[in-house]
DNA sequence: CTATGCCACTGAACCGGTCAAGCACAGCGA
DNA sequence: TCGCTGTGCTTGACCGGTTCAGTGGCATAG
């Protein structure tokens, strides 16, 4: 497969290298003649830059970077990841960059991937996700200089560029909901505590319940099915049990409602329930159910308009993609015993 | 950033570039003595090859591509993908290789990729993944001279290497295990009818169910949770239902569980159900899914392993990963009425 | 003592682009 | 007529590795 490089073009356009450079790339230095017959024979030679070679004088890889540290199994269940890279792509692509994946089972691991792609300059950028609390990374990425999109809260960010979603406005939204049904005791099944996001909506969590004078309480799991339903029958089963639970992710929703089915608690007559992220897992369930979610698709494709921006040079303002909102479906209602009040909402979403 | 290149090694080791080179790659040319220092001074300088220099010099890119073509909301629902990339990068990650992601929405898009990435040399080579009966990607590998490593089974390669799994042989197992338990007709949600795998297993249940002498059925879906939840009720609520039901994926599955339930229909009394791939799904519904899984991390792994005997050289042999087996849970029993003879199994597995 | 061969290493070309510097020539004003 | 400026193109260095054709030194064979 004799590769066409530039020479090849140069040869058969009748000038040089460098000229061939200049036409190519859109720079001043050539005729429009030139450039028109230049443009003409590389696309005759169905010419393709070798990335290599531009990679080695230019610097610049169109590559970003992507580190995943979870469970496979974990990283498995949660359809966020896939739609998020599916996002990412939606703009990489046209853009004729790549996406550089690693999968890595713990954060060391995916802190020494990014040192190597650091040194070995395998990418312009990359993308940092599940944020911890006073995450190793963010000292890291600043010290390697490698540019950064940090997808989480700006507050975990330590000032590098990021885009967020308003998690905390999303609690305060399903709390004033359920609190608006009459409900009085709250309950959230939450995931790894050290994950920042999971914090924010902890904090908002606690802070929304009190500011409504509500009892709440918030048990952390590691984000499977299996301590989803465990948790949720604890909850519901034990004393003074909550008449609402809140999940941080579908899976766990879905393990709950099955856990209650079990136990012959009926939802949302008995505890009202509500997902996070409102995957498709949400309109397979009976009843359906209830979640809090956004569009993840577009939330990956935000953040890739934030890299290229960052490559040209733009400041590291955080971006906000947007607020995750409440969509109603059938697993909410109000307490048993009836509202407090008539049904105070404006009317769900499907 | 200074960055560190051979060139400094080799001047702090007092010797030519190209003894480093050698050094460093661990081939003959120096003596033990000056390998070690040069190692040495690489380790003190903590020094990392450039890889797109690697690259456009030696060819070789150290990076293998992946297309993954679906929308991306059933990506996302199909943790088969996550666990399978997770699997790759288990083999990839220590031999320091990295994984070249796309997600595109089509096949002629996935079809661009290849090609771009082949003209580019991006990739030493490819993962192909979903064939198609008659796929087009086949050929356009064999064009673009692109080694590749076809997941799926011998029939749908076309020759080349590929590494698959024996469906037909899971399909029978379950069939067998059904028809033991008494059922006669049996019925199955597939997915899209273009997929290899999924004819394969509409071959391999057509004839399983002939052979045995029992009613079968076969309807196509998009894998989706809404048509997974219609096809079942109307199957199960029409003419002459069927008492098992054999799904193509878990979502379905779940879905199907569920609008049973909602139909009063109960599961396993009055209809098994059968899910595919299980996943962590299949152990949060009530009851949970008996399913026909496998283990997809493994799997993975045994795809990076073939493209490492790929690029070794060796012959594009097929490579038979495993057989998926069945995992006997809560939704599958003898039909209603009860066995035609006692329960002939002997015993699930969780 | 020369010839032979091997070992360890050097020097330079090369991969395929980018880019700064330089050069030829046209157009223009003085 | 001579310089000056700007356009359009060429030349060649450079990125950081790999690789191949030497080369000099040394040991052994003839």
């Amino acid at each position: 497969m004799p590769r066409v490089t530039i020479k090849e073009i140069a040869q058969r356009a009748g000038v040089s290298k460098g000229a061939v450079s200049y036409a190519l790339n859109g720079r001043p230095g050539v005729s429009e003649a030139t450039r028109a017959r230049v443009l003409q024979v590389a696309a005759e030679l169905d010419w393709r830059p070798n990335s290599a070679a531009r990679m080695l004088s230019g610097a610049r890889t169109a590559t970003f970077g992507l580190v995943l540290t979870r469970q496979p199994e974990t990283l498995g269940n949660e359809p966020f990841f896939m739609q998020f890279v599916a996002g990412l792509e939606r703009v990489l692509g046209p853009r004729g960059h790549a996406l550089l994946l690693q999968v890595a089972h713990d954060l060391d691991v995916e802190m020494t991937t990014l040192r190597t792609w650091s040194a070995e300059r395998r990418v312009d950028a990359v993308v940092v996700v599940d944020l911890r609390v006073g995450d190793p990374r963010v000292p890291l990425l600043r010290e390697l200089g490698l540019p950064a999109v940090v997808v989480g809260d700006p507050s975990l960010a330590g000032g590098l560029p990021c885009v967020w979603t308003d998690d905390a406005a999303a609690v305060e939204e399903a709390v004033g909901h359920l609190v608006a049904l009459g409900h009085r005791r709250l309950a959230r099944v939450a995931g790894s505590a050290d994950l920042g996001h999971v914090q924010i909506r902890d904090l908002a969590f606690a802070a929304a319940t009190a500011a409504a004078g509500v009892s709440a309480l918030t048990l952390h799991t590691d984000f499977s099915g299996q301590q989803g339903g465990q948790v949720t029958k604890d909850l519901v089963l034990g004393d003074s049990p909550p008449t609402a639970v809140l999940y941080d992710n579908d899976l766990m929703a879905v393990a709950g409602l099955s856990a209650l089915n079990e136990a012959g608690v009926s939802v949302p007559e008995q505890v009202t329930l509500l997902a996070w992220d409102d995957s498709a897992l949400c309109r397979v369930t009976h009843p359906r159910l209830s979640a809090v979610g956004h569009d993840v698709v577009a939330y990956g494709a935000a953040v890739a308009e934030r890299l290229f921006q960052l490559l040209d040079g733009s400041p590291p303002d955080p971006v906000l993609a947007h607020t995750p909102r409440l969509h109603e479906r059938a697993s909410s209602g109000p307490p048993p015993g009836g509202p407090v009040r008539p049904r105070a909402t404006t009317g769900g979403r499907a």
